[in-house]
DNA sequence: TTCCCGATGT
């Protein structure tokens, strides 16, 4: 169903053909003038057909076209060259051929002046030399004029054949400015750069084309320089020049230079269209950072007035949601009026890649309930979806999302597979991506990395290296994404010794140089092998100043090793490094109460109040029958908040006598009472999240196991009490969490306690 | 209504 108001007709002042002539109309829009046609019984009109026809192929309606065509009883031969023509700009040029040949021949039409450049255009495009030969003969026959031999030239270079367009050429007694230009291009198509030279030196005159063509062939080869002299030197320009120059400098990463050669050419009172817009936004995306308000407010203005083009709004949506500003995106997205695949795609995209896949599910589901059969989801917008399902964990909508991709013939490309080998290893079925990985036919460095890096989170360490082995005997050369997934599965399997082996060979073997994420598993990596010392030192001579994961995972490891000092060293550069966020002060005032230092205890208590402290408050969500539920720690808002803290205190119940003590250990150390802390743990997020699910599944006797995302990382009490529960319930709980997985069955973790 | 130059957005 389409909400489309019907457009309006065309204004009193004008005729209907010069309308359809000057304006770029829609399908819809073409139907409805059609039917004004018929009721002003004008549909004999030839003129007016041809006009409505022509309307047509620059809608991309052939079929509409052709119908229109057939309806006249008696077409001439200007109507049958738009024909000709209508079908190669639709890039159908067999279609052009078949006509010439079974109708227009049929009906007994002589070629005239106009047909040729039409119809070699279209053996061109087909590259379809044989027929391009008998319309040569033709031509000759009829004593073509100076369009047909340029363009008999133009077929048989497209064709590949350079002989025979010099031969047509040298038959040539007065080359036009178009003549030798066909000659330059010509030979620059078949890559002769050399020749193309040679022609370009012979010419008599050489115009702005000649230069235009040059240029941007220089510009392909990387030869800057050369381009940018013949841009200088060119006698006079036009807009293809400067759109040339400025697409030719974006294309070769020199962004800076190309946004300021569009600076001059609005100063110099050109016009920009569709295409510089295009390149101008193009060398934005390879920047570092939006250009600067006036820039940007100039190159909305242009794209939102004359050129209001899907493609351009892609380009400039696309823009926004590459440096964040998914709002600005999501603005640009909605003024699209007819939104094609591909600016559905960006917009999906976008707020995938900035971490909103509830968004991006949500998204597509309205281009689903919107489009209709017009729009169809394609590999890209399934990436997209894909991704997100792996990054909300939720294992039911990523299952529905496979099967749409198969109910829907969507082909599973490299890139989709890949993805879904992401997305089952984020929802916690990482044999799932096993599976995936082995059938694939060929597989890329990404392919091996996602399985990698799955097998990491789900503490596989051994298999990950297993993995590796294999990579590197099928000759894949690994890149740093790789090496964090191994360090990950190093340390959150336990195989120190390896992880400082693969951190070595990162370096000495693949030359790849470190990035802080690298360093942070390797001191993740050293701190639970309880090599303390090291893992410091390592911080201390890092040529990357320290982040907060570093410092994290340094107190992490002092934090289990009692370790005061170090501790408090990397507790307060957390503090420093973000004094927003709770859980640093929280670490360092628990340092500090475990030295019995209450005085400390109430100074970091002070600086949180005047800091004004974001909490970031627990949050996790669990599905159950194929709905989403979110739990926020302490959360007594939610409607069943009775029932559920009873549950769980019920479970509590149960798993004592399994040696379960709530432990209070995780929270700020004298500042809550012992039973207010008590109250606090029983209410985090992902007990309320697993409390709701038994409830729910009361009765089920089919095992399925409990699914629950978490935002942070889980809590050593948490962690306890899920080991019990699986082993009271017999019921497998896997957790996501920060950090990586948790698979509890039977009273015991995956991770074996590294975490 | 005709030939030659720039680019086609995820």
């Amino acid at each position: 169903m389409s909400s489309k108001p019907i457009p309006p007709p065309p204004p009193p002042h004008l005729s209907i053909s010069t309308y359809l002539r000057r304006h770029r109309l829609s399908h819809r829009h073409l139907k409805h003038l059609h039917a004004q046609i018929i009721r002003r019984s004008l549909h004999h009109d030839p003129f007016l057909l041809t006009d409505l026809i022509s309307a047509s192929f620059a809608s991309g309606t052939v079929r509409y076209a052709a119908r229109l065509f057939r309806s006249l009883p008696e077409p001439d031969v200007v109507l049958c060259n738009s024909m000709l023509k209508g079908f190669t700009q639709n890039h159908l040029p067999q279609l052009a051929l078949s006509f010439y040949v079974t109708e227009f021949l049929e009906l007994g039409f002589s070629p005239d002046g106009f047909t040729y450049p039409y119809l070699l255009k279209a053996c061109a495009a087909a590259s379809d030399a044989a027929l391009g030969r008998q319309v040569h003969a033709s031509v000759v026959k009829a004593d073509g004029d100076a369009f047909a031999l340029n363009s008999l030239v133009d077929m048989y270079f497209k064709c590949g054949l350079a002989e025979p367009a010099l031969r047509v050429f040298r038959g040539i007694r007065r080359p036009d400015p178009a003549t030798w230009n066909v000659m330059v291009s010509g030979f620059l198509n078949l890559g002769d750069v050399k020749s193309a030279m040679e022609v370009f030196d012979r010419m008599p005159y050489r115009d702005v084309v000649t230069y235009n063509t040059l240029m941007s062939a220089h510009m392909k080869n990387g030869d800057l320089e050369i381009a940018r002299r013949l841009f200088e030197e060119m006698p006079e320009r036009n807009h293809v020049s400067w759109n040339a120059l400025i697409s030719g400098l974006a294309q070769n990463g020199r962004n800076d230079e190309a946004l300021s050669m569009f600076r001059e050419m609005l100063d110099s009172g050109f016009k920009p269209d569709s295409t510089t817009v295009l390149a101008v936004v193009s060398a934005c995306c390879g920047g570092t950072y939006l250009p600067d308000e006036d820039l940007i407010t100039r190159i909305v203005s242009l794209a939102e007035s004359s050129l209001n083009l899907v493609s351009v709004s892609t380009a400039l949506l696309n823009m926004y949601a590459k440096f964040g500003e998914v709002e600005e995106a999501r603005r640009i997205f909605d003024g699209i009026p007819e939104k094609d695949v591909v600016a559905w795609n960006a917009m999906i995209g976008g707020y995938a890649q900035n971490q909103r896949p509830a968004d991006a599910v949500e998204l597509f589901r309205l281009m689903q309930r919107e489009c209709g059969d017009g729009v169809k989801a394609d590999e890209q917008t399934m990436v997209s979806l894909v991704s997100s399902c792996g990054q909300l964990g939720v294992l039911s909508l990523g299952e529905w999302v496979h099967a749409f991709i198969e109910k829907n013939d969507i082909k599973s490309d490299i890139f989709l597979t890949t993805a879904l080998i992401d997305m089952y290893a984020k929802c916690g079925d990482v044999d799932r991506s096993i599976e995936l990985f082995q059938s694939m036919p060929v597989k890329d460095l990404a392919s091996w990395n996602a399985m990698i890096t799955g097998l990491a989170i789900h503490g596989r360490g051994g298999e990950a290296l297993k993995l590796f082995s294999l990579m590197e005997a099928n000759a894949i050369i690994p890149n740093s994404i790789t090496f964090i997934g191994l360090l990950n599965a190093c340390s959150h399997g336990g195989h120190t010794k390896e992880g400082l082996e693969l951190f070595e060979s990162m370096k000495a073997r693949y030359g790849i140089v470190p990035r802080i994420e690298h360093y942070g598993c390797v001191v993740d990596l050293l701190g639970r092998a309880r090599r303390l010392d090291e893992a410091h030192e390592l911080v201390k001579s890092m040529p990357i100043e320290p982040d907060l994961v570093i410092w994290g995972a340094l107190l992490g490891a002092c934090r289990s090793q009692k370790n005061v000092r170090l501790a408090e060293e990397a507790a307060s550069r957390l503090v420093e490094l973000d004094p927003t966020h709770d859980g640093n002060y929280v670490l360092l005032s628990n340092v500090y109460a475990s030295l019995g230092d209450w005085e400390r205890v109430e100074s970091v208590r002070a600086a949180m109040k005047a800091n004004q402290v974001r909490k970031t408050p627990g949050c996790s969500s669990v599905n159950v029958g194929g709905v989403v539920y979110e739990f926020k720690a302490g959360d007594v808002s939610h409607p069943r908040a009775g029932e559920i803290f009873a549950a769980w205190d019920g479970i509590v119940e149960r798993i004592k006598p399994l040696g379960y003590k709530v432990d209070t250990g995780v929270l700020m150390k004298n500042i809550l009472e012992e039973e207010e802390r008590e109250e606090a743990v029983h209410r985090h997020s992902e007990k309320l999240a697993l409390a709701f699910a038994l409830i729910c599944l009361e009765g089920d006797e089919s095992k399925v196991p409990v699914r629950i995302v978490k935002n942070l990382r889980i809590c050593s009490d948490c962690h306890n009490a899920m080991e019990c529960v699986s082993k009271v319930e017999g019921r497998e709980i896997v957790v996501r969490d920060r950090n990586r997985f948790h698979h509890f069955t039977d009273g015991r973790c995956s991770c074996g306690g590294y975490w």
